[in-house]
DNA sequence: TTATATTGCACACTAAAACAGGCATATTTA
DNA sequence: TAAATATGCCTGTTTTAGTGTGCAATATAA
């Protein structure tokens, strides 16, 4: 009936950002890994939709000048959040 | 010179997300907990800004109906990257 | 106020993310 | 084509997120 989006899926797709975000700038898994200090077996996971924790990937997206960008998306929606009276 | 936002602000933020969130929805840290199946701890860290991965932060986001909210951000975000010329 | 529930934060323990290294298979480049 | 580079995946080790418990401080309800 409803199309519930699932964890996994989510994982996937930031994966697949993560991966073509990289290669646009030319860098391969080896680089990023160096430039982050972290293995390459860490942005491996990450690009493949393994588990990974926050800090792997705000490292990247730091790294990649996205970070910002969420940022920013993170307080936009604690705003509406907090705008919305609650339904329950 | 330039504001660059830090990984433990975006971390502290998702937190205070979540936190407003569960408040609205008058859950305790021991509900959501339970409704999750983790530890009150792991929540409790969540909304901290400690570290945590990816999975737990996404089980909270689809027990709060947010996950589909993401998931058509990342999918936002993908077009946009790939349809811009890379500048490297 | 007093009782009850919730939260924040310790601690030791367990599970899993991250690391180090290697190897076969693409992919790229000379 | 051959050489070099990059990727995907595996195995074992180390580090750390997650768990379970307890307790003091705070917030909420009686």
């Amino acid at each position: 009936m409803f199309n519930t989006i699932e964890i996994k899926d989510t994982k996937q797709e930031i994966g697949q950002v993560i991966k073509i975000v990289r290669k646009k700038r030319k860098l391969s898994q080896v680089e990023v890994a160096k430039s982050l200090d972290v293995s390459r077996n860490t942005i491996q996971n990450l690009e493949s939709g393994k588990n990974f924790t926050i800090d792997t990937l705000f490292k990247v997206l730091k790294e990649f000048d996205l970070l910002d960008k969420v940022y920013d998306e993170i307080l936009e929606a604690k705003k509406e959040i907090e705008q919305t009276k609650s339904l329950y």
